[in-house]
DNA sequence: TGGAAACTGAAATTATTTCTTCATTTGTGA
DNA sequence: TCACAAATGAAGAAATAATTTCAGTTTCCA
């Protein structure tokens, strides 16, 4: 039964439901830090996990393991397998210098983000917002601020290719108003705004909310002001080694909502597509026989 | 004796011409694949290495350790140090979503990417990019295509706050040769250009290529063509489970390269950072007051 | 070349780990 | 509330690991 590509946690994550009370609690501290929690002893891992050592034995047998050595000696294939990929070794090699390089660095902090921002990430609001947004009679509205002008720029760029009623507002907060002013109920304004929160957000959330737009906003984890008016909002971790805030989460965000949107419309947006290629050929010719 | 802050391998280098023929033999196994080497049992280890385990357990006491579970427990943590390194953690994303949700499956490709590309990237092109970024004589010069586009803009912000002399070339190609008539030898060119690489993009290149400007191109695996006039390159890889490439490794890239930039002219920028905060308070200013 | 010192591993000993048994506890449905 | 099944851990048995002893071997130097 057991695949030989299934990971050691790929098989208790399966069982999972199948444990008993102790066991689940055995699960999850062998699930939690793994797969180092697992590296000790039947009687130190019994003893982190708060259960018997008979609990333990028991547990690796019901997953399929011939006992614990056996098991063992699985995740020590995993350990291996994770501590040879080559930049687990450019790391421990790096670290040895003095100073750890910026790349390394800053993918460490990345990483941490991306992690926590899944954690506290709520599937359904993701998949709300998914919604919402690949329902083409709402008007679909963009705009960021000055360093997130450019994220907004970055979804409004796809999402207008994938359908249509799409519109990106100026950086210019003068214009806002004229925008506000074509806003119908049930459209949807996506705000961008992240720490050094920009005053005049809020203001265009308000106007927005009033003409009866839903709006998702996506800010950091210590959230804009224009919240309060947000039907989902997105709380990415943005703190890097760095005088800057990282975007690279929200954007991985948005690459997700693009996928989501896109493929719960695929017929529709693929017609789009391939009209769009056949404009971009004609301009192409435009050029080349002009 | 033993500090605390060596590793075992540090330890076993040390001592290592103090070593017996079968030691020294033994060393030579723990070393080659360390620290997984070191994981099973003293009769395993013994064995690897082709020495008896009287052996293996002199050594140990040898190095300073009081015993076989001392020494290994020691690995054990050097272990965990290693994995728990937020890179090698690619395990259990969003532990609410199911395993298979967009959100999950777009993080494993992301960190696939990140590791890929971390893999491939010389820290030395990066670091020679980030000095000529940093040089403030050269003018600099970003343009992306349709979708890049952004990047070029988000990467344009930054470095518009941390140095003078910075243009974002507009997305009209029709344009660019203005811009290169501008262009001085020892200016600086970044080009994003991704798959359907865009014909102009090598044109551009070229022609800027020819008034001496230095060029810098992000790209993917596949490399555009436009990398034939580079100085340096960065490959990026792009792909995400999605019909669109994903930017996200490339926006980390421009992330850490704003932050060396910024961190090797810290002096300079501070300064400028403060004006510009001055600014934007003159024109919160304005606008309260008109 | 002889002999002492150092090295090595087989084997025995000791310590620890792993597994099994079984009594107690917990939970569940009649 | 009771009876039964399932779960759990204490305790001991079995298995394995770690250490020590010791005798054979090698090395090195006079």
């Amino acid at each position: 039964m057991s695949n030989a590509s299934k990971t050691v946690s790929d098989v208790i994550n399966d069982q999972f439901e199948a444990l008993t009370r102790a066991e689940k609690q055995l699960a999850k501290s062998l699930l939690d830090n793994y797969p180092v929690s697992g590296l000790g002893s039947i009687t130190t891992v019994a003893e982190n996990a708060r259960v018997s050592t008979p609990t333990v034995a028991r547990m690796v047998q019901k997953l399929g393991f011939k006992g614990y050595p056996d098991f063992q000696s699985r995740l020590h294939q995993e350990v291996e397998a994770t501590i040879s990929n080559p930049l687990t070794k450019h790391d421990r090699w790096a670290s040895n210098a003095p100073g750890t390089h910026i790349l390394n660095r800053f993918a460490d902090a990345i990483m941490g983000n991306l992690r926590q921002t899944l954690t506290d990430i709520d599937a359904a609001t993701f998949d709300n917002v998914a919604t919402l947004l690949s329902e083409p009679k709402r008007g679909l509205y963009f705009v960021g601020g000055r360093i997130t002008g450019a994220l907004a720029e970055y979804f409004f760029t796809h999402m207008q290719v994938i359908r249509p009623n799409t519109t990106l507002l100026s950086s210019n907060s003068s214009s806002w108003p004229q925008y506000v002013l074509n806003m119908n109920p049930g459209d949807l304004l996506v705000i961008f705004d992240i720490r050094r929160y920009e005053q005049e957000m809020v203001s265009l959330a308000a106007a927005a909310r009033r003409r009866g737009a839903e709006i998702i906003v996506f800010t950091d984890q210590w959230a804009s002001p224009a919240v309060k008016y947000a039907k989902h909002t997105f709380r990415v971790q943005i703190e890097a080694p760095s005088a800057w805030d990282s975007s690279v989460v929200t954007l991985f965000i948005i690459e997700a909502l693009i996928e989501a949107v896109q493929s719960s419309t695929w017929d529709e947006t693929s017609e789009r597509m391939k009209t769009l290629e056949g404009l971009f050929e004609q301009t192409r010719l435009f050029r080349k026989l002009g």
